[in-house]
This record gives structure tokens, C-alpha cells and sequence, in this order.
RNA sequence: GGUCCGGUAGCUCAGUUGGAUAGAGCAUCAGCCUUCUAAGCUGAGGGUCAUUGGUUCGAAUCCAAUCCGGAUCACCA
């Protein structure tokens, strides 16, 4: 029980043993007090003048005496302000409480608790190589299955591969027109980069063609749809469908090259998946999904044999789900998807990691779901997150301006490799610890900025200036655990070392940055579980910044080497300990590794 | 036009179910390395919380209207 959770139950049995009345937590809020009131917590009294008819002086006098008088272990005394009731925690509960939460937490024992969550994330085109916008989808997604794990859940990563459509017809005739067969291993690219040069080459071609058959006459509709690289382009799609064994065999050499490149990339960035989907399978799950609806009445047919459903009455529109030739569209494909995830999985939750622009399509996919009673289709959730922005807007592939995943984090490293070299503080390091060091440190201060911010909002990214390593950013927190190692070696302190006795007395009297540092410690779980309802990774990364600027000021203020007692030496390091396992711990969530030194 | 999301310091962002004098980082300015790693610390300046009205002991937070910005409303995926 957290120190919070323990003052509201004694509040709770105070103010019935005292007024007589059922009360619950909700009564009254309980913060943390503001730092320049003395106290460790804070119960607003407000909200309980209207039920006991006294001033919030009186109630917070009598409840101040009543909760300092039978819990004299938890509390030392209180004081009252405008209506706000403060109370110091005692100092020898501060360190009961580290103590078995250091046993508890730090070292990942949380129970299961018997649910299954999958988290679908990623979804790349085989077309185009992974960009910016891929990497906030990619952190996002990891991170939040690993917070699913450390609250006790067993979590499924999954991947939806969108393997099959125009999109990819596009590259494949590009490849066939121009590359005399060139493979990225002749030019010794990388095969995602490889097949997107391709893309870009069509549209390129594309372009050519409607600006000369616009010259010829035409008007802008029918040079588009005349273009005779688009014509092959839409017989190659009719081709493939027919399973045309030339095509597939381009097709499906292709996208090796491609899942070559992205092997590479999710290698590089850290993200698994235990499981594929790809949507060239997925989409034959369409025809009987739609059967079983037309049966129950949840879609109709039109006169030209398309199905419909009529979401109207629930504010939205009529979206078709199979067309007049039967093959199916986007949502139907999902559908099919979602059955087949519980089906293989029996999953409680299903959460789709995906950008905002969907939210309507995701909207239709859980409403359809539901109407077709699929299982468990009221537990589908979408994770929406905003899109990454230039500060001159949307990133656009056709004006060059999209920020390539592969380029950003090795400039990152870049980054990282030169402020190192320049600090030389790790001279000693073999080549391959640096570049290890380049890599923890380019890479996690990408991902602590693509993770900072609220998914749910859209972020901007300014490629002018490089992400900054000072601050609020991941190398500073990285920093600090570097550091707090580094004391912890010389003191030969390892992370499993027990917390100092509450019977110790040392217990007497803290710092205020100590006191500041437990009470953030202390926090840890509450901020997992936060993180976890609001599926929000950015809950930990302000915490455990939080939690670095906190030891930094320490840190520079007090000394751990040279503490004024022996039991304070103690004291300190084994906060440092906990603070370097939290930090640790934290950033794990979030993908990020810590060094040891740097 | 319908639906949804957003607007907080020069910039990028926090701000718990409404609570005390709205907070960080970057940038700017002034200090701090003889002592555990200065990727650091301390301090200063910087705000009409888009606007107006409402709800109440109390509003950046809840409600309504307005203004501005974005997404979406395909027999594309």
C-alpha cells in the first residue's frame, strides 16, 4: 500500500470515528504539498464543509489530532493553512516503505494477473523505408506492451504487414521499366531503400507521362487515368489477384528485399513482434465476414451486388465493405483480422497502435465489430497518436521532406559520438564499447523525445537542430545513472544491497532533497499503473526525469562520499542505489538502455 | 458543410477526479569545476492559460458560444 493509499484509509476510519458518518476516499482529495508548505501530504478540507456544517478549521483541527494521535507511526504532526491540511510522515515510515518497495519493485515481481493484451503496432507499406513517423508508432507501441508487462499482463506484440496493393504495384512496374536488373545487392543499398527509390522513380515517370499527354490535349482526369505506366500498373494489380505466377514471383522477391531492410531497422531500434500478420493473407478473411453479416442482417446488398452497412443512426455515414466484384476493402480485411486475433489468441484486450488520421476508420472497424458480435469486440481499443510535423507542416514524401528512420538514428549516433569524443571521458573504452555507447546514447535520446510528449497529441520535429542532449532528454537521465554507478563501484554497493534498518539512527532527521528523493521513489508504482490506465508512455519519462533532476541537485549539493555520519553515508547511497534502479527501470519501459559510464 | 482533436512563456512541452503564488527544458542574462563524472548545479527575466459568458468557497481544468489551426467524411490502404 502506497503512502498516499495508506492516508487515505486512516483519514477515512478518522473522519467516521469522529463524526459518525460513512465516509470514502472520494470525499476529499488528498496532493502532495506544494514545497513551500511544511509537509509531506496535503487533505483539501473543502469538500467536506457542506456535510459537517463546521469551518475547514475545525474539521481539519480535530481530524489533524485524531490521525496524528492513532497513527503515530505514520504521522508526526500537521499544521493548517487556508483550509488545506498538512501532514509530515514520519521519517522511520519513510524507510519501512522504501525498504520492502525496493524488495518488491526494482526487480520486476509483479504478479500476473491472468489477462492477455495484444498490442498491434508498426504496420509498414512494403514500398517506402520506415520514417519519422514510423519510430513514434515502433516506441510507442514497445513501450506500451512493456508497461502492459510490468502491470502484470501477458502481452502479444504484433505486426501487420501491408504487403499487397497498388501501392506495391507501383515499385514492382518502376523496377521492371528501369533497373535493368539492378538488385540491392548489386548496388549495394538496402533493400527498403532499394524498392522506395523504385516508388519514387514511378511517380517521377507518373508525372512525365500526364504532363505530356496534357501537352497532347488531354484534360488533367483522363491524362491520369490514360498513363500508360499506370494502366500497367492497375493490369499488374488485376494480375497479381490472379495469383499470375510471374508477377507473384517479382512480388514476392521484392518484398524480401524489403522485410531485409526492415529486419535491419526493428534490429537496430529495438522492436519485436511475436507475431506477423501479413495483409495479403489477412484479406481473404473478408468474403466470409461479410457473408456471416449479410445473414445477420447487419450489412445489405445493393442492386449492383456492393454491400453496404448503414452506420447513420450511430452518427456516422454508410461505409461499403465489399465491392460490386467482390473483393473486399480496407475495413473488411480488419475484421477478418480482428476474428482471426481472439480466435488464435483469446485475447481480453486488443489495442492497434495507429495515427490519428484513422480515427475514424478504427471508430467504424469497433462498431462494425460490435454489431457483428464478434468476441470480445467492446475490448478493441485504438491507441491514436498524433502525427510527427515539420515546422513548415506534414512531412511529404513527393517534396523530399520526410525524415528517414534509418538516417535520423545514425545521425543520432553521429550526435552522440562527437559530444563524447569531446568530453573524453571514456578514452579507455575499446571500439566496440563506443560504438555501443554511441548507439545507447544517439538512440535513447530519440526515443526519450519521440516519448516525452502525450501520444495523443501531434509533435513537431525540427531537423534544423539536432534533438539536444541537455535538459530534458534521455542522455541526461542516462547521465545521471553514470554517475550514481560510478559512486556505487567505488563503493562496491550492488543493486541487490538491503536499505538501511528502520531501527538505524540514521532515521532521524532528513535533508529536504533527501526527503524529496524518497517521496519520488516512493511514487514509482503509481506511476506504472498511471502509465498503464492512460496508456501513456510519457507518464514515465517525466517521472524519471523528474527523479534524475532531483538526484542531480543532490548530488551536487551533498556529498555521498564525505556525508557527515557514517549512517548518512548509508543512507545516501542506498538512495542513490534505488534512484539508479528506478532510472534503470523506467527507461527499460520506455526502450531505453543506461550505461554504466559515459 | 457533418464529425473528431487541438490552442498554456520567444520555441518545444507538463499541469492528476476543479485546489494554495500556473511549471520544466531550450534560447537569453548573471554566477559556480582543487572535492563522488560540469551531458551538471544555483539564480534572473519572460504568461490576457485563444476570446467571451456561465457553474462555485475556488476554473488552465467543467458547460455554452465565438475565433484560429489540424484530421477525417473514397468501390485507396
Amino acid at each position: 500500500m502506497s503512502v498516499v493509499e495508506k492516508l487515505q484509509k486512516s483519514a477515512v476510519e478518522s473522519l467516521t470515528a469522529l463524526f459518525g458518518q460513512a465516509f470514502t476516499e472520494k470525499d476529499f482529495q488528498v496532493n502532495q504539498t506544494k514545497p513551500k508548505f511544511e509537509g509531506d501530504y496535503t487533505i483539501v478540507l473543502f469538500s467536506l464543509v457542506k456535510s459537517l456544517k463546521l469551518s475547514p478549521d475545525a474539521i481539519g483541527t480535530k481530524l489533524g489530532d485524531h490521525l496524528v494521535a492513532s497513527n503515530p507511526s505514520l504521522f508526526t504532526k500537521y499544521n493548517i493553512i487556508k483550509g488545506f491540511l498538512n501532514l509530515t510522515i514520519a521519517d522511520a515510515y519513510w524507510i519501512e516503505i522504501l525498504s520492502k518497495y525496493h524488495n518488491d519493485v526494482c526487480f520486476g515481481k509483479q504478479a500476473m494477473n491472468g489477462q492477455k493484451v495484444m498490442v498491434e503496432y508498426s504496420s509498414p507499406n512494403t514500398n517506402k523505408p520506415l520514417h519519422l513517423g514510423h519510430l513514434r508508432n515502433n516506441f510507442l507501441g514497445w513501450s506500451v506492451a512493456e508497461i502492459f508487462k510490468a502491470s502484470g499482463y501477458e502481452v502479444i506484440k504484433t505486426c501487420i504487414v501491408n504487403d499487397r496493393g497498388i501501392h506495391i504495384c507501383k515499385s514492382m512496374i518502376a523496377w521492371q521499366m528501369f533497373a535493368n536488373g539492378a538488385t540491392p545487392e548489386s548496388t549495394n543499398t538496402k533493400g527498403d531503400h532499394f524498392v522506395g527509390d523504385y516508388y519514387v522513380k514511378f511517380n517521377e515517370e507518373y508525372k512525365k507521362q500526364v504532363e505530356e499527354l496534357i501537352t497532347a490535349g488531354k484534360t488533367k482526369d483522363e491524362a491520369e487515368k490514360e498513363a500508360p505506366i499506370m494502366k500497367a500498373t492497375q493490369q499488374m494489380l488485376l494480375d497479381w489477384e490472379a495469383g499470375k505466377p510471374d508477377v507473384m514471383a517479382l512480388w514476392d522477391k521484392m518484398n524480401n528485399w524489403v522485410y531485409k531492410g526492415f529486419n535491419i531497422t526493428y534490429n537496430t531500434i529495438g522492436s519485436d513482434f511475436d507475431k506477423t500478420y501479413y495483409e495479403s493473407k489477412t484479406y481473404l478473411l473478408g468474403k466470409k465476414t461479410v457473408e456471416q453479416g449479410l445473414q445477420k442482417n447487419v450489412f445489405y446488398k445493393e442492386a449492383d451486388n456492393s454491400v453496404w452497412i448503414d452506420l447513420t443512426a450511430d452518427g456516422l455515414d454508410k461505409k461499403i465493405v465489399q465491392r460490386k466484384d467482390g473483393t473486399s476493402v480496407y475495413i473488411t480485411q480488419d475484421i477478418g483480422l480482428a476474428l482471426d486475433k481472439y480466435n488464435e489468441y483469446k485475447i481480453d484486450r486488443s489495442i492497434y497502435v495507429i495515427g490519428d488520421e484513422q480515427n475514424y476508420h478504427m471508430k467504424v472497424l469497433k462498431l462494425i465489430a460490435e454489431k457483428l458480435q464478434l468476441p470480445n469486440a467492446e475490448n478493441i481499443y485504438h491507441l491514436s497518436y498524433g502525427m510527427v510535423e515539420l515546422p513548415t507542416g506534414k512531412m511529404k514524401s513527393r517534396e523530399g521532406t520526410v525524415v528517414d528512420a534509418d538516417d535520423i538514428v545514425e545521425e543520432m549516433e553521429k550526435v552522440a559520438q562527437d559530444k563524447t569524443e569531446e568530453l573524453g571521458k571514456v578514452k579507455d573504452f575499446t571500439a566496440a564499447e563506443l560504438t555501443a555507447l554511441y548507439h545507447t546514447i544517439g538512440l535513447g535520446a530519440l526515443k526519450f523525445f519521440l516519448l516525452r510528449v502525450d501520444p495523443k497529441k501531434k509533435m513537431i520535429f525540427n531537423p534544423e537542430e539536432s534533438i539536444d542532449f541537455h535538459g530534458f532528454t534521455g542522455p541526461f537521465i542516462q547521465f545521471n545513472h553514470a554517475r550514481i554507478k560510478s559512486i556505487l563501484r567505488k563503493f562496491e554497493v550492488n543493486s541487490q544491497s538491503s536499505i538501511v534498518s528502520s531501527e538505524s539512527s540514521v532515521v532521524s532527521g532528513f535533508l529536504p532533497l533527501e526527503k524529496e528523493l524518497m517521496v519520488a521513489l516512493e511514487q514509482y508504482p503509481n506511476v506504472i499503473r498511471q502509465a498503464c490506465d492512460e496508456m501513456n508512455p510519457s507518464a514515465i519519462a517525466i517521472y524519471v526525469y523528474n527523479i534524475a533532476k532531483t538526484f542531480s541537485s543532490f548530488y551536487t549539493e551533498h556529498s555521498i562520499a564525505n556525508a557527515e555520519t557514517e549512517e548518512k553515508k548509508q543512507l545516501r547511497l542506498q538512495l542513490a542505489s534505488m534512484t539508479a534502479n528506478v532510472i534503470k527501470s523506467g527507461m527499460h519501459l520506455m526502450g531505453i538502455d543506461v550505461p554504466e559510464r559515459m
